[in-house]
DNA sequence: AGTTACGGCC
């Protein structure tokens, strides 16, 4: 086998085991390619030289050293600077002991102290001292001290000293100044392992993996180095990082040549390696052929099974290892066995974890109540999660990913919305990850215009071109009301994948404009792209809310037979909302009963709103029934029957419905508009009075009810009516906030354009059969948008057909 | 007397 390797620079390998057969590695140039020439031009001239050794010979003789060394050696530093206190000091020796003490027992402001006190008292720092200085300027992130103290070993010349260099090194990637280090390895004269290796893991501490294997490479091929257990290790974190499986295999062969594959550090990272690239069973044979393990190495495994979505086999594997190896499980335990129940929504096991971690006292700590927001967030358990995340003392943009992820996934829109605004005043900027949160929650509940400022922020990320960000920013243009951008997003989509169709699919369902979803799916198809479970809810909401009975019931038969797809209960929810559309409620009901999946409270909700339709009072009381007793907060559900009954006068079944709930302590969700004029937005409540142009407002909504010819109730409240009037006057439809923000849009909003309202709960009846007449007798289009779709009134049309 | 180090959260 006389290939070159692309990592590692080394003949023969001879192994007979399968594993290591699927390791000797072939070339692939593809990959060197891949790698970014950031490796500095310098390094591939100079080849290293024999280090050239600056050793003091000076003798240590004040009275005291042996006694301060073997204090700090034992870390006893309380005993070591009482005696460095009494102590002569015009030697740096005792200084470097104190300071190397300090840095190494986490004291890194101290030990920089130190460091000036030093040379206040006139003593110099020699070539053993800047080491430990740099180091503690790492420890504690300190930039500008660090910046001194590399000028000052500058000015006296210690620049040339290769411990010295790599710790620079070390400091510079550490505080993401990876350019810095860049610099002090091209200008070092002379590098050994150590500075290779010091770039190599700096490069994977920034993340940057391809440039830590290209400085691999080439720490091989051009100087001849031959990696040791350090590079090793750290080459493998680069693999995970970018999960090369190829690289990785290749380095495994490169352990096994240089025998040590019997590192244990070695192997915990292979094992790692293999889980990050997808591989558990290969990390799993390996593991499985280790005799002594360590608990690093359990926890990588329970790891890796969780990221491999296979928390029962996490789960076996923390018990095999309470059984085997008597380990106790450490706080690393506790966040690699998490993710596990979060992802199968094991609340109760996830809550024993907690508990153990509060009586290990494992807490506070960031990292395990960031997994335990995400195990809570996953479980459904959002006020958990935010108990957790408020009692954080320290928080990094992880934990407020995983808060705000954790309230979109169970629908707190508006409360995700308000943790993200938080996070502006946070010291770190929102990411990728954020932003993929975040999107559909904008989707859901933001306005127009900002869903445009997250676009741009998007914009400014430069992660627009992703094509997962681009899906969601299609869906959030549509829902936000933004057709027209949200089709112009997907037409410039390079890499349009099938979740791209469904989105572009759903964004014209959800405005009603049926037919264009029709024509994207046979367009879809032409290019190729196989359909989905989610492409069919995208069609059939379309034909739902377009009306499309026909083609709804052609499309949900066709789902199985030319597809293979069998449908979900979300298909089954979508066909019937279309049957209700039908009004044969029969139907309806005998559908459900005929379904062979169990019916969802989002089942029973489409047939009670068929029953509302349809006026059909005791069918929505049994689907009402149905759908409390699966979700009994559901105030929706409260609020259409209670609405039912006083449609036709039931008052008593209001006050009923009423007292259950208030008793239940739910509470109505109050309804409100938003319409947005000039880069601002404008809420309007029911009955709202606070806006600055009230009278206008209402002035516009008078003379529009009259020409509308609807009777009016506003303002001429008196004492003596019957109770319905004065029950039907306070929640008189012509004061609802949608038509008051209708209202304000049409004397703000330029001519030419919609009025674009979006409101947090169903419109009513009353409001939308007005709305059509408005967009009649002013000529203008106005959109309202619902938590379902978005309504778009034109020439006395909605284009939902009158069902909604 | 000094420099590099495995497993963790979205």
């Amino acid at each position: 086998m006389s290939t070159t390797f692309p990592l590692c620079y080394s003949h023969n390998a001879g192994s007979s085991e399968n594993l290591r057969r699927d390791i000797s590695a072939k070339t692939d140039h593809n990959h060197a390619l891949a790698m970014n020439q950031r490796v500095p031009k310098s390094a591939r001239t100079i080849r290293t030289q024999s280090k050239i050794a600056k050793i003091s010979t000076r003798r240590h003789n004040l009275p005291g050293t042996r006694d301060l060394l073997s204090y700090v050696n034992l870390g006893s530093m309380q005993d070591a600077l009482h005696l460095f206190e009494n102590m002569r000091k015009c030697d740096p020796f005792v200084w470097n002991v104190v300071i190397r003490g300090l840095t190494s027992n986490g004291n890194y402001e101290e030990a920089i102290d130190f460091y000036y006190r030093m040379q206040f008292e006139g003593v110099r720092a020699d070539n053993f001292t800047y080491p430990f200085v740099i180091k503690a300027c790492t420890g504690s992130f300190c930039f500008i001290e660090g910046q001194k103290v590399h000028s000052k070993l500058v000015k006296v010349g210690f620049d040339l000293d290769i411990y010295i260099c790599n710790s620079l090194i070390v400091m510079y990637a550490k505080l993401r100044l990876i350019e810095l280090a860049e610099r002090v390895f091209e200008e070092m004269p002379v590098r050994d392992l150590v500075s290779w290796n010091s770039m190599i893991s700096g490069y994977v501490s920034i993340g940057e993996g391809w440039n830590a294997l290209f400085c691999f490479r080439e720490m091989q091929e051009l100087v001849g180095l031959r990696p040791d257990r350090f590079s090793t290790i750290s080459a493998l974190g680069a693999c995970s990082l970018e999960g090369t499986l190829r690289c990785g295999k290749e380095i495994h062969g490169l352990t096994i040549r240089s025998g040590f594959e019997w590192d244990v550090m070695v192997q915990t990272s292979l094992v790692d390696m293999y889980t990050k690239c997808g591989r558990v069973d290969y990390a799993e044979r390996l593991f499985e052929s280790l005799s002594n393990k360590s608990i690093v190495l359990w926890n990588a495994m329970i790891g890796g099974y969780s990221l491999n979505g296979k928390p029962l086999e996490s789960f076996a594997c923390l018990k095999k290892m309470l059984e085997d190896d008597n380990f106790n499980p450490d706080v690393i335990t506790a966040i690699s066995l998490l993710p596990s129940f979060a992802q199968i929504g094991a609340l109760l096991p996830g809550k024993t974890i907690h508990g153990f971690a509060i009586r290990k006292g494992f807490l506070p700590h960031l990292v395990l109540e960031t997994a335990l927001i995400d195990m809570y967030g996953k479980c459904g358990k959002v006020k958990f999660a935010r108990k957790i995340f408020n009692h954080m003392s320290e928080r990094n943009l992880v934990s407020w990913n995983a808060m705000i992820a954790a309230y979109v996934q169970n629908g707190h829109n508006s409360e995700a919305l308000e943790l993200f605004q938080d996070l502006w005043r946070e010291p770190f900027n929102p990411g990728a990850t954020t932003i993929t949160s975040i999107l559909p929650a904008y989707a859901e509940v933001a306005l127009l215009r900002e869903g445009k400022q997250i676009h741009s922020y998007i914009t400014k990320l430069n992660i627009g071109s992703s094509t997962f960000i681009s899906n969601s920013l299609v869906y959030m243009y549509a829902k936000c009301g933004d057709l027209q951008t949200a089709r112009e997003i997907f037409d410039r989509l390079l890499n349009k994948d099938v979740i791209s169709w469904n989105s572009v699919i759903m964004a014209y369902a959800i405005h009603g404009f049926g037919e264009n979803s029709v024509k994207l799916f046979s367009e879809m198809r032409e290019e190729g792209i196989k359909p989905n479970a989610s492409t069919f809810v995208s069609l059939l909401t379309s034909c739902s809310i377009a009306g499309m009975t026909e083609e709804g019931w052609e499309y949900f038969n066709s789902m199985k037979t030319d597809y293979g797809i069998d449908p979900g209960i979300e298909h089954y929810g979508c066909m019937l909302d279309i049957i209700g559309r039908s009004r044969n409620l029969e139907l309806a009901k005998r559908f459900i009963d005929e379904m062979p999946l169990v019916p969802t409270a989002r089942i029973w909700g489409s047939l009670l709103v068929a029953s509302r339709h349809n006026r059909n009072i005791e069918l929505a009381e049994l689907a009402a029934k149905h759908i409390l007793s699966l979700e009994h907060d559901n105030t929706g559900c409260y609020v259409l029957l209670s609405n039912m009954y006083a449609e036709v006068g039931r008052w008593e079944d209001v006050e009923r419905i009423k007292r259950l709930m208030n008793n239940g302590g739910f509470e109505r969700n109050t309804g409100y508009s938003t319409v947005e004029n000039n880069g601002k937005t404008y809420k309007f409540n029911n009955l709202d009075m606070s806006h600055i142009n009230t009278s206008l407002i209402y002035d516009v909504m008078y003379i529009i009810s009259k020409k509308i010819r609807e009777d009016i109730y506003v303002h001429n409240v008196t004492k003596f009516r019957p109770l319905d009037v004065i029950r039907k006057r306070l929640t008189s439809p012509e004061c609802h906030s949608v038509r008051l923000a209708i209202c304000f849009g049409l004397i703000s909003v330029s001519l030419g354009s919609p009025v674009l309202v979006r409101k947090n709960i169903r419109i009513c009846e009353a409001c939308h059969s007005a709305a059509k007449k408005i967009s009649e007798v002013t000529g203008r289009e106005v959109v309202v948008g619902d938590p379902k779709m978005h309504h778009h009134f034109r020439n006395g049309r909605c284009s939902c057909g009158d069902y909604w």
